[in-house]
DNA sequence: TTGTAAGCGTTATCAT
DNA sequence: ATGATAACGCTTACAA
């Protein structure tokens, strides 16, 4: 590969002279330009941005860490981000997490060592004290959806406690009282935030929160169907099921079919996330829609402003939930 | 951030020394390993892998060029080359191409000028052509699910056509002898064999292709309710639908519900790929399962063998794709 | 086993 | 406007 040693060889002139071209950040003569970019043409030659990077102690490219490649929440939030960014010349390097903190913790150093210009974190094993100890460093940190007040000019997240709230709202207005709620694994702050919404929606209803109504699922498919049937065989009565996220919610849905219910009319059912799926299940979910791959953008925008020092970018770090009514809730006969 | 010439001081020897106690490429005695070491530990030396890479030639990072990075399609294949790459220590650089024949090209240009140590393409839209006279550079080019007889060393492929029989066999079986098929886009390589696939199979049954009974349509899920609306609309009967993608079987799904239809009673429907939703819709929907994230991972195993010299991989470039019976198909009554 | 020194391909600071 | 030349932080012959 051409090197631009070979280019300034080529047409005539310095080193200097064939960044200079490159860079445009200095003037140099019309004639001369000619020249160079002609010998770039000629010997097809491609800046090694490696080598750039270690000169200019830029590497033009911003490490993102999420929990999971797969699964449509990640791969919307990464969509965002990366157009965001590639449109403006820059480029993702991505790693997982697996919400493990050592995994966290060891992709975080990847991305580190790698000299990224800035690093846009998901992380859920880590502990708040961690970041911020890890924000003093000289590489820039961004923190989705966790909100951290130290950190708070870096954190971009969405407001889960009125996405909670909304849920069971919506309910609430479809004239259900009877109302169960499925949650999230509560040390992750999303899920203890999604809940005490719920209780808001509740109190501001004049509802007491019965206990024996919830219960605590681990956010998966087979965790929302496993309390489903917790929920049934305590033998309460409830017409509305409020689900922290939208896989709970389809396995709760799965269990109820499988079991005679009929969607909504014998339980209305609300998720949270408005995944890609949500819309292909039956009946279509009603959920609270999580504007995941704008997050995404505006964390992109975010250390294009910061970091790269781009000019006329509003930004908005928090983000606010709405609600999807679809057809897995209806109002209560 | 401290330098290897920080660490060498500290530890009173040569940079050569400290790197060599880093790459463990030369003996180096055990007391000035331990000085090394130790000195690395007080200044919290992490060593700058933008300079490794350009002394050494070699980033140990490869580049990924999908169409999408949402859907869960690509999340799959870039989840299973990730984890394989990431536990060898080397690291992936994400692009998309969109299918655009442009995009896909400067994306290709983009990683290659970030000095990848491969590539790993996902394109749709550049030409053969294109691919084997990119193959002739200096960065080592990889294809996923496109074959290429040039470059056939370095393809990881689905037998799209295996997958297309296995479909019409799978309701050939059931009885059905009326069988509509909605095609992808014909220039797509997958769309044609998955195609070829079907016609086999009907063939062997010894029932004649009716054109009338085919559309082509555009792998969308929109595409599949416009593609039954038309198939019913030409008042023909068939008791079975086989489509060369989910989506499209979804969106037909969807359509046939909405018009009265049972399912799997009334239509018996079979999709491709089974994608993450397939298992969410209702009927859970019978289907051809495309093991992405397997090819992925060998996509992943073949780069480190071939680029990186990793000993003791079993490389196997041709995959074959198998049934998924569920609901949404059922025997002819 | 360890040190010296020449790259790797740029950028950026001086001069001119 | 252009040219020398010293970084940038590391690897790797070649010497010792």
């Amino acid at each position: 590969m051409a090197t631009i040693y070979q280019v300034s060889e080529l047409a005539g002139v310095s080193l200097a002279t064939v960044s200079r071209v490159m860079n445009k950040n200095t003037k140099v003569s019309d004639k001369t330009t000619k020249k160079v970019l002609d010998a770039m043409q000629t010997l097809g030659y491609k800046p090694n941005s490696i080598a750039q990077s270690l000169a200019s102690n830029c590497t033009n490219s911003v490490g993102i860490l999420v929990s999971e490649l797969h699964g449509p929440f990640f791969a919307q939030m990464m969509a965002g981000i990366e157009s965001e960014l590639r449109a403006a010349g820059k480029h993702v390097i991505i790693t997982t997490g697996h919400s493990e903190e050592d995994k966290e913790k060891e992709g975080i150093d990847f991305l580190i060592s790698r000299r990224c210009d800035a690093i846009i974190l998901h992380v859920e094993a880590v502990t708040d004290e961690y970041l911020i100890s890890l924000s003093r460093g000289t590489t820039p940190v961004y923190l989705m959806s966790r909100y951290v007040e130290e950190l708070k000019e870096h954190c971009i997240s969405l407001d889960n406690k009125l996405g909670g709230y909304l849920a069971t709202k919506s309910v609430l207005e479809q004239g259900h009282t009877e109302i169960a709620y499925i949650a999230g694994p509560q040390f992750k702050a999303d899920a203890a935030n999604r809940l005490a919404g719920h209780k808001q929606a509740l109190e501001e209803a004049n509802i007491t929160f019965d206990p024996s109504l919830y219960f605590e699922g681990d956010f998966n498919e087979t965790g929302g169907s496993s309390a489903l049937e917790h929920l049934i065989n305590s033998k309460l009565n409830f017409t509305a099921l409020v689900c922290a996220n939208d896989e709970m919610a389809s396995g709760a849905m799965k269990y109820a079919r499988e079991h005679g219910y009929h969607l909504p009319n014998d339980l209305s059912i609300v998720g949270f996330d408005n995944v890609i799926f949500a819309n292909y299940l039956y009946p279509t979910l009603t959920t609270i829609d999580n504007p995941v791959a704008k997050m995404g953008e505006m964390a992109a925008k975010l250390v294009l402003k910061d970091v790269y020092q781009t000019k006329n970018i509003k930004i908005n770090r928090f983000f606010e939930p709405t609600l999807m009514q679809r057809d897995s809730s209806a109002p209560l006969k």
